[in-house]
DNA sequence: CTCGTAATGCGACTAGAGTCGCATTACGAT
DNA sequence: ATCGTAATGCGACTCTAGTCGCATTACGAG
């Protein structure tokens, strides 16, 4: 379980939670690392409720006052994590038609937070990041990146016509993941595969309908009923 | 951890702090009523993160030993808290349409959540509840009891004939609402009068599409089955 | 290589959460 | 009215998160 690699060795020299440090080196690169991958793995083991400076300091090897100085406390260390993870790149999905890149992308979302290997870390680390402003902080960005990455699927379908012209891209993707991070982390109830398919779905044929262009204004017209789309009909 | 079979024990089916205990008498009752009270008046003022058993105890005149035995800490506390809530009665909407139901819905949410007066207590309630497991069950509790009541919207429209058949009604209230959730307690991004209308909408589009009837099966094939997975989760 | 300084290590200290055993109160039944 | 018992009050105790001042280390510049 070496993220070293992935957090550490591509570690851009800044990030610190705090002030830029005059001494970018080594040393402290190493230590932000070490404690980053601790806490990674400390709140994927023993979950929020049971992530300790303490413990963090004892794996990572780095003194527990030095983790108060740098990060704050548990807050600072999940933000920190949470903002190192949130560069790593997502797959981002191409098939040419906007339903199914949804259904991939929310389907991805359903994989990650429900396999049970790579489920709990990130899980765990959402979790803890509600918690704290400056973790809820490192939340939005994150969120914010993913729906800006992941917002491309519908501007593609802009350009093939499927979608209006003007229609909010990451607008799309926050309707067709929404229901899926709700059920996760806000009422708890279960989630499989075919909620993340109709979500999918939902979110294809209310863009489809023009519902996320962004200049729009409609009050109670013919609404939303005259548009039964030639869409394959609920994944079900 | 383990509360006192009192509360929300897992041992005896029925649980409810307040139904049946060996004395329900007055004075527990008039001590878990103060508890809640002064509960929900440190979560308000002071956010989860400022709640202390030790404040609840001297707001609420109950000695904080007891505050332990019965609640067993501010989990308990805040579950205790929300189940209180969730017994109130939601106003449901019956405009004799669908979409206007669920926009009535949305914006119910909306504004009780942003408005300065109502909002903190319903939304540090919410987040504190996330924390722990017992919150998370009470929280489960507490919206599966209000998507049960509004799940009546849906059903008074395949009455109407406006939706088909089969249609699960609690998970079309699901849709409406999931976004406004997903920015509030997820994302945390911006919620507006407008993202609430949009998000009903798209409901009753997908709602009407028969997207959210129980009774079928697939029909698109291995659209989703094929994924690679491929995230971006800090583990490995 | 040497030196100045930032970063870390270190251990003692404080404060507050949470626990425990026992005394006291008040409910509910007889 | 009386009594048995559950529930609460009470205070001392433990344990641990978090802080502080100072010693030590290592980076980076000259």
């Amino acid at each position: 379980m070496r993220l070293e690699s992935t957090l550490t060795g591509a570690t851009h020299p800044e990030q610190p939670p705090h002030a830029r440090a005059p001494r970018p080196g080594g040393r402290s690169a190493r230590v932000r690392a070490d404690v980053v991958t601790a806490t990674l793995a400390e709140v994927t083991e023993k979950g929020y409720d049971g992530l300790t400076v303490e413990a963090v300091a004892t794996r990572s090897g780095v003194h527990k006052a030095t983790l108060y100085r740098r990060w704050g406390g548990v807050d600072g260390l999940v933000a920190d994590a949470l903002t190192a993870s949130a560069d790593q790149p997502w797959p981002l999905p191409d098939t040419g038609d906007l339903r199914q890149d949804l259904r991939r992308i929310t389907q991805e979302v359903f994989s990650v937070f429900t396999d049970p290997e790579l489920g709990p870390t990130p899980t765990a680390l959402i979790s803890a990041a509600q918690r704290s402003d400056t973790g809820a902080a490192a939340l939005r960005a994150f969120f914010a990146a993913r729906h800006r990455q992941a917002a491309e699927v519908a501007e593609r379908a802009v350009t093939r016509g499927e979608l209006p012209a003007g229609t909010d891209g990451a607008e799309v993707v926050r309707a067709a993941t929404a229901p899926l991070y709700y059920r996760l982390f806000v009422s708890g109830e279960p989630l499989d595969a075919r909620t993340a398919e109709r979500a999918a779905d939902a979110a294809a044929l209310a863009a489809r309908a023009g519902l996320f262009t962004s200049a729009e204004e409609d009050s109670a017209g013919p609404a939303t009923a005259a548009t039964p789309p030639t869409l394959a009909p609920p994944a079900t």
